[in-house]
DNA sequence: CCTTATCGCGTTTTT
DNA sequence: CGCGATAAGG
């Protein structure tokens, strides 16, 4: 039993603790990772059946790496065990089920496109304000009923619910709802909510198959679990109802996805649940410096909801924290380069000792900067992930569509790409004429005249090349069927067609996923090696994954939600300013605000044994320079930890920062123009195309007798004269040479042209 | 039906 | 600024 020996005692009692349920509570940096995997290590060494282990995770990555470590010591044994996101578990769990909640096995799974795309259809049918009912909000509030298991039957029932809807002006939530969750089911699709939504309703519904899996999970453990929402939270209750050996994992201090439904009030109530619980505290923090715990603990403090606990290092106190000042976001990304050049070459580190974390996307931008500049390498974790491009999605909807051909949303996307004249109108009409006949989108297709007007043959053909593909994927490797099926839908042709720097890229881009479904083809330890079985899961991969050279030595660049969990010798967190963090959407309410102060938190302690902060008094937003003001967050950290470093000087007229404590609090610092640098902002709006403005007796005339030397007049390109006509009646094409803006090639029957004299 | 120009809007965070 | 949705020209 040589793996307790590096534990502490509390890591090794809540490890030896198996039975029953526990709660462990992990500060950050206390070891947490590891005695999880030790735990389910002792579980196998102890002889529970590796088949018995679940143990949801919040990441892909952290399951994949979890299994690595407990692989280390327990050996093979650790690929049995049930290991993953909650909603890659409970989708796997889900197609086995499926059949008893009315779906197909091989149901897609929706994104957050795909979900807002149906919406975006819903709300123009019904017509209704896109302003009062954007997607991003009907779609959230469509989310948080689902993850509070409220399904849209009792939706429109609950009164409280309809007051809400109605004061807010939207009395039609109700409606949409319906129809988003009937247009769902008829597109045999669930989105990322009902995973876990039509879990429940599974295991609610069928008593044989709760206990079923009660029997077949006989030990459960929750990692992160301050981050989990209701929908989860019963879930993970009725699958421990008959053994009880319940074991979560978290920090309230860390939770930091109440914004999409998490529900702090899982951890903090744990024992209501439970009364036998027992809880374990880690508050030895083994990876940061006293002074970085200082910090993050002196923050931390500011908020009123939390479990108490004392969060302690016992390594050096080491340097204080820094703050540097900058009066651009460009000059922000200047001094965080230098800082890193200094310290990599002064201290004999690596580049991957770095990471640079911020609050949104947007600013990795003046970062990477910087970097490239410096010749610094980085890599962006998070962003776009290679499974959200265009074109990778495009050729997953082929996919898609070929095992589900009812997924309306992968049939709209490539009906008409690559282009074969099935426009929009067409596409119209097939869903109006599903709707009216209660059958799918592609049954139309199948049978198009009976259904359509005006059907071009096209979408036969179309119906045809799918039905195709669904045999061939029946024999083919996943790799075999996906070469086929781009080479065959044209999408691979296209691309390769596009000889643009971004056409090459995206060529590259698929013949990247390719090579990934050859890489599956070739596995071993896998029996089924069908695209169909690659496709199961390809929607809940993510960023994290496919990164092949993670060893290459790069500074690491992400928002601080997807830096959790990590650690690096050297933070940088930057833009620590007003209404950027913490967000100005967060300043309306205490609990958003405690929120954002604990992802301020989690920042801090990602660091080792140097951290470093940033603002800028300046930056860009949108296009415009906007002024900043220091956060609030900064004034909440006991001085006697920072450092400041205020030597980056705006133009000669700045003030003086003799004392340094107000040096942030003055709330109205001048500044005088951001230097040459950062570029004033040019407005190069294109009024070069200066419209023609008609002569006023400007009336078009009957073209049919146009001919080749006449002087015409065009209602934007001005007077010109005709220099030759060609094609047949309907689509006679004339070239005219335009006095201000040069030859152009009209087509007559849409011109409007007035023929100004006969033939000169 | 397809291509291009213009407008308008948004950025919190992600399974 | 950069994207997507929309409108008009071809």
């Amino acid at each position: 039993m040589d793996y307790l020996e590096g534990l502490n005692p509390e890591q090794k009692a809540a490890v030896l603790q198996t039975k029953g349920p526990v709660m462990i509570i992990a500060g950050a940096g206390s070891g947490k990772t590891r005695v999880i995997t030790f735990r389910v290590a002792h579980l196998i060494r102890s002889g529970v059946d590796s088949f018995n282990i679940l143990v949801l995770t919040f990441t892909n990555k952290a399951a994949r790496e979890m299994r690595e470590r407990i692989n280390h010591i327990c050996g093979p044994e650790a690929k049995n065990i049930w290991m993953g996101t909650f909603h890659s578990v409970f989708a796997k769990l889900l197609r086995v089920e499926a059949d008893k909640i009315g779906y197909p096995s091989n149901f897609t799974i929706y994104d957050t496109d795909d979900s807002k795309s149906v919406l975006r259809a819903i709300l123009k049918e019904m017509q209704l304000d896109d302003k009062l009912y954007s997607v991003n909000f009907v779609l959230n509030r469509i989310s948080a009923a689902k993850n509070n298991l409220v399904a849209w039957t009792e939706y429109q029932q609950n009164d409280q619910i309809q007051a809400d809807d109605i004061s807010s002006g939207r009395p039609m939530m109700g409606k949409i709802y319906e129809t988003y969750a009937q247009r769902c089911y008829r597109a045999g699709a669930m989105d990322f909510d009902d995973l876990l939504f039509k879990t429940n309703e599974l295991l609610k519904r069928y008593p044989e198959v709760l206990n079923k899996y009660q029997h077949r999970f006989k030990y459960l453990m929750v990692d992160e679990y301050q981050d989990t929402n209701f929908s989860q939270y019963l879930i993970v209750k009725r699958l421990a109802a008959v053994n009880e050996n319940i074991c979560v994992v978290g920090d309230d201090a860390q939770s930091i996805y109440a914004f999409r439904g998490a529900n702090i009030q899982n951890i903090l109530n744990f024992e209501k649940d439970y009364p036998d619980l027992k809880v374990f505290k880690l508050e030895q923090n083994y990876r940061s410096t006293q002074n970085i715990v200082n910090v993050a603990n002196s923050v931390i403090a500011n908020n009123k909801e939390q479990l108490k606990k004392n969060v302690f290092s016992e390594k050096e106190s080491g340097d204080k924290i820094k703050v540097m000042r900058a009066f651009s976001d460009n000059e922000e990304g200047k001094l965080v380069a230098d800082a890193i050049m200094f310290q990599r070459s002064s201290n004999g580190l690596k580049w991957h000792d770095f990471a640079i974390l911020y609050r949104t996307n947007a600013q990795s931008r003046s970062m990477e900067e910087a970097l490239r500049k410096n010749g610094i390498p980085y890599k962006i974790y998070g962003g776009l992930s290679f499974y959200q491009r265009k074109e990778i999605k495009d050729l997953i909807a082929y996919f898609r569509l070929t095992f589900n051909p009812n997924d309306e949303e992968a049939l709209k996307r490539v009906i008409n790409y690559p282009k074969r004249g099935i426009g929009d109108t067409t596409v119209d009409r097939i869903i109006v004429a599903a709707d009216k006949n209660s059958i799918t989108p592609f049954e139309v297709i199948l049978e198009p005249h009976r259904y359509v007007e005006k059907a071009p043959a096209s979408l036969t053909a179309f119906a045809v090349m799918i039905q195709s593909f669904q045999v061939l994927t029946k024999t083919l490797t996943a790799y075999e069927a996906a070469l086929h099926i781009a080479q065959h839908s044209g999408l691979l042709k296209d691309l390769y067609e596009d000889k643009s720097v971004e056409g090459l890229n995206r060529y590259e881009n698929i013949q990247e996923l390719l090579n990934g479904i050859k890489e599956f083809s070739e596995r071993e330890d896998i029996e089924e090696k069908g695209l169909d079985v690659f496709m199961q899961d390809v929607a809940l991969l993510t960023n994290d994954d496919k990164d092949k050279n993670k060893d290459a030595d790069t500074v690491s660049l992400m928002t601080i939600h997807s830096s959790k969990g990590l650690e690096f010798p050297q933070v940088h967190i930057v833009g620590l300013e007003e209404n950027l963090f913490p967000s100005q959407m967060s300043l309306n309410s205490r609990s958003d605000l405690e929120e954002e102060r604990r992802l301020f938190y989690v920042a801090i302690t990602r660091a080792e044994y140097k951290l470093t902060i940033s603002y800028a008094t300046s930056r860009f937003k949108f296009g415009t320079l906007i002024s900043c003001e220091p956060s609030r967050f900064l004034d909440e950290i006991d001085a006697q930890y920072l450092e400041l470093d205020f030597t980056a000087k705006p133009a000669p007229s700045a003030g003086s920062f003799d004392d340094e404590r107000s040096a942030w609090t003055r709330k109205n610092d001048t500044y005088s123009k951001p230097k040459a640098a950062t570029a004033p902002p040019v407005k190069t709006t294109s009024i070069l195309a200066k419209a023609h403005i008609p002569s006023p007796d400007f009336k078009p005339s009957d073209t049919t007798n146009l001919q080749v030397g006449m002087q015409v007049e065009h209602e934007r390109f001005g007077f010109g004269k005709v220099i030759s006509l060609e094609g047949n009646k309907p689509d006679i094409k004339a070239t005219i040479f335009f006095k201000e803006i040069g030859q152009k090639q009209l087509l007559l029957k849409f011109a409007k042209l007035s023929i100004l004299s006969g033939i000169e």
